[in-house]
DNA sequence: TCCGATCCGTAC
DNA sequence: GACGTACGGATCGGAA
């Protein structure tokens, strides 16, 4: 075992501490060692590796791996110890032959968990990395293969190993065919010899069979006599030597065992038939003969990457130095090389950037230069690599953008969940470590690998993109939006900075007469922003009712205090305090002081990696809560203005994620009254009462309004009577009422959830995915969170897609229509533009006629514009 | 003094 | 506990 060196072990054991510091040291393996060709049951050992290792080793985009895992780790346990000439790994087909007679035993295994099955497919690429050889043989098993290889090989003189853990090979073993077990997990072997098996059940190889058609097999579904178990089978067999002879001694048994067999007769001897391997089947393939090719070091790093087998990366690095390293493998072992220098002009490659300081990697070597040496005239259009692309200077984003990659819009299609992007922690993932630096200053050396590990990832996370099929949505909508956005954060836009200075001192005064009440209404002095201190002073020194209870004492919120309002004079102070609190901390106070000494207006960042369902985000500020819902916000939202000359264009779509459900659900009723220009709201009410539209009451329809939105989020009836402060029986019953008049959408909900369950992701229309393990949680709770993801993800990120694909056309169109206008801000299903007074006709087509057109919907997309001098007015 | 958790409220 | 996605301010209490 000198291969398994300590620093090989240790990594395993920090992966799976149990089953992967198995004792092997203390077996006697001499036999497996002498064999020349090892025989492998693919199936046994895939589910062997599945059963013993936890269910959360996973990549950390969600795709399950234990099984591959334990599977990754025999296979190289064998090449490393075993050095083995020759291995063949045999594989179950559809097994007609020996299932006819039988299928009544067989029939009735349990189906194969989703979590292995979707395992399977990468089985067999992997085991030809290793250099072996696959092998089936249609209509069987992969133990009657491996029986007939073994068989012979035996013939032909080869010393063989089998590795399973089917009690079926123990007939197998020979003096030239051990078997090797994985007795428990999946690292602790045993090897059985003739005597071995004799030794533990005091049989021979030749009986096993008879043995198991009296004992049976539960994990092979064998029944054989019920009530006779692995004593009284050895026993008999040792007595008799066959089942035949068992059968035909019964007289001399006692009565009990007599009564036993002479009941199962038939059964017995099924089962034995069932545990006979078949030796004779016609392949085409001579095992005896088998040489295997070395492994393929570059395609099995490419799958340890893959699957994030870290550890495994070091135990391949510990096999036999002579095994030739791949070119890649030389390349990464190599220091990357750099020099001071300037581009050469058409420089495509790998860009990172610190301050004034540039690095760029292209071939075996990265130049280091000063930024402001106009690089982006010597750059490539389209032919730059780079992490968060976005984050360059606007001018070069604008002039060579798109990139060819960007690592962090590629990471976060890959895993939109996931809370970070960092170069360094993909790169880690991707076990790409890269040598140090040599001879350069700490800031140098950082960039440098900077760029060297952003050109080694690239071609990682695109094969990925490729293979889940989000390649044309990184191409086509990600990659391009990065250079619409980027324009976006420029243009930034204009406050009337002197409008946002008169309302905050107007509230200020006001928020503080309030205070000043609060407090007197109190009898004490009184931080109202303190929701404890809030909650001590209502409810304990006033006696007020109570609402619910968060997890550290009395909830304060809005609602809360609605409800009390009445109770006594101070909550009225404390919710205007509020308004008028947030409102001044929150926009009036911030934003004017964010506004930029270059061009004085206000610098958005547009965040592409954030919302796990596609949207965009944006902060510092965040522009995409400025109030509109009350007055008081509205008037904040006027301060937001067009430069001079200019105006603010707002259009926004209606109801796009109900017509998006619509779409994806094929609800006709939906589809009509969308066709028609209906309300929505109305046309739902009207469906669930059963009424005329004419007659509903606004509170009918406000509340069809908040199910329609309840749908959208992934419906509860705890949520909707929280919602609408009703019974939850009764919001329950509304749902129900409402998905039996829907019922394409309740079939829609349905489906949704049940294909996330089992492939553990659901994608929008344009093929984003976003995981969601917790539909496969063992907690109810988060299985139902689960559930309202899965539906509200599809709903939420096509509309994202959606508006994306619109803001790509519209910007493209007013660049080749040589337009001034430009997008200025998106609020998910806004986009706000500023232009000439002289191009709003032509803006306003373009812009509805894009956002309309953006992806073919049935019902179609509609979308609305306003006009104004600020955005008040344009909304 | 800093940082994270909690609560709250704004948008879609 | 408790209908989806975000950002950010204020407070509070524990860690440095």
């Amino acid at each position: 075992m000198g291969a398994c060196a300590p620093t090989a072990r240790r990594r395993l054991e920090a992966m799976s501490p149990k089953d992967l510091s198995g004792a092997e040291l203390d077996l006697d393996d001499a036999p497996a060692r002498a064999s020349e060709l090892f025989l492998v049951d693919g199936n046994n050992l895939a589910y062997r590796a599945y059963y013993a290792l936890p269910e959360d080793i996973a990549t950390s985009e969600g795709f399950h791996t234990n099984a591959l895992y334990g599977f990754t780790s025999m296979l190289l346990k064998l090449l490393s110890d075993y050095k083995p000439r020759g291995v063949a790994v045999a594989w179950d087909t559809r097994p007609v032959h020996r299932v006819q007679i039988l299928e009544a035993y067989k029939a009735h295994r349990k189906p194969t968990p989703d979590l292995l099955r979707e395992q399977f497919p990468h089985f067999r690429p992997l085991v030809e990395a290793f250099g072996y050889t696959n092998i089936e043989f249609e209509g069987w098993e992969a133990d009657d293969v491996i029986a007939t290889l073994a068989t012979r090989a035996e013939q032909a003189g080869v010393q063989t190993c089998i590795v399973s853990t089917d009690r079926d090979a123990f007939q197998l073993v020979s003096e030239r065919v051990c078997l090797m077990m994985t007795p428990r997990g999946i690292s602790e072997v045993q090897v059985y010899t003739p005597a071995r098996v004799t030794a533990r059940y005091g049989i021979t190889p030749e009986q096993v069979p008879d043995f198991i058609g009296l004992k049976g097999d539960a994990s092979d579904n064998i029944p054989g006599v019920p009530g006779i178990g692995e004593k009284t089978a050895a026993e008999l067999i040792i007595r008799y030597g066959s089942l035949e002879e068992v059968l035909a001694h019964t007289a001399e048994l006692t009565p009990a065992r007599r009564r036993k067999l002479e009941e199962n007769v038939q059964q017995a001897r099924d089962s034995k038939l069932l545990a006979t391997v078949r030796r004779d089947l016609e392949i085409d393939f001579d095992a005896a003969a088998l040489v295997s090719a070395p492994p393929d070091r570059s395609r099995l790093k490419e799958f340890f990457r893959r699957y994030e087998f870290r550890s495994m990366l070091g135990r391949l690095d510990l096999l036999d130095e002579a095994l030739p390293a791949s070119e890649e493998e030389r390349t990464a072992a190599e220091p990357v090389r750099w020099r001071e220098g300037e581009l050469p002009s058409g420089a495509a490659g790998a860009l990172a950037r610190d301050g004034d300081r540039y690095a760029f990697a292209a071939g075996g070597e990265v130049l280091v230069g000063d930024w402001r040496d106009g690089l982006a005239g010597k750059l490539e259009p389209g032919g730059i690599v780079a992490h968060d692309f976005k984050a360059f200077p606007a001018k070069l984003v604008e002039c060579v953008g798109p990139a060819a990659e960007d690592t962090m819009i590629a990471a976060y299609l890959l895993d939109p969940g996931r809370s970070g992007y960092e170069l360094d922690e993909l790169a880690h993932e991707q076990a790409l470590e890269l040598e140090p630096v040599p001879a350069a200053e700490e800031e140098t050396a950082a960039l440098v690998r900077h760029a060297e590990t952003t050109r080694r990832l690239a071609p990682l996370l695109r094969e990925r993109l490729r293979e889940l099929e989000l390649e044309s949505l990184y191409r086509e909508v990600e990659l391009p939006l990065t250079v619409v956005l980027a324009a976006m954060e420029e243009a930034g836009v204009e406050i009337d900075a002197y409008r946002m200075g008169e309302i905050t001192a107007r509230l200020s005064e006001r928020t503080a007469e309030l205070e000043a009440r609060a407090q007197e209404l109190a009898g004490e002095p009184l931080a109202l922003g303190s929701p404890q201190q809030l909650g001590r002073i209502l409810f304990e020194k006033l006696g007020l009712t109570p609402g619910r209870r968060g997890k550290t004492g009395y909830s304060t919120d809005t609602r809360v205090l609605r409800a009390i309002r009445s109770e006594h004079e101070i909550v009225a102070v404390i919710e205007e305090w509020r308004e008028l609190s947030k409102l001044v901390n929150t926009y009036l106070g911030p934003l004017p002081s964010l506004i930029s000494e270059v061009d004085g207006r206000l610098h958005t960042t547009f965040n592409q990696t954030v919302a796990a369902t596609g949207r965009l985000s944006t902060s510092n500020p965040n522009l995409q809560s400025i109030p509109v819902r009350t007055e008081l916000g509205r008037e904040i939202r006027s301060a937001f203005v067009a430069e001079e000359g200019c105006l603010l264009l707002s259009a926004d779509y209606s109801q796009v994620e109900l017509r998006i459900l619509a779409h994806v659900s094929g609800e006709e009723k939906l589809i009509e009254a969308f066709e028609r220009g209906e309300d929505i709201h109305t046309r739902t009410a009207a469906e669930v009462l059963g009424k005329d539209p004419e007659t509903l009451t606004k509170e009918e329809r406000n509340r069809a309004k908040a199910v329609n939105f309840g749908i959208i989020y992934g419906i509860s009836a705890f949520g909707l009577s929280e919602q609408l402060g009703i019974p939850r029986e009764e919001a329950g019953a509304y749902i129900d009422t409402y998905l039996a008049r829907f019922p394409r959408v309740q079939e829609f909900i349905a489906l949704t959830i049940a294909e996330a369950t089992k492939k553990g992701f659901v994608t929008t229309l344009l093929g984003r995915r976003r995981m969601i393990p917790e539909l496969r949680s063992s907690n109810h709770q988060m299985r139902s969170l689960g559930e309202r993801l899965a539906v509200n993800t599809i709903m939420q990120g096509t509309a994202a897609d959606v508006i994306k694909l619109a803001m790509i056309a519209i910007h493209r169109r007013l660049n080749e229509e040589g337009l001034k206008a430009r997008l200025v801000l998106q609020i998910h299903d806004e986009l706000l533009l500023e232009l000439p007074a002289d191009e709003l006709e032509r803006c306003r087509e373009l812009v509805l006629h894009e956002m309309r057109a953006a992806y073919p919907f049935e019902p179609t997309l509609e979308a609305e514009a306003g006009v104004g001098a600020n955005w008040a007015e344009a909304k």
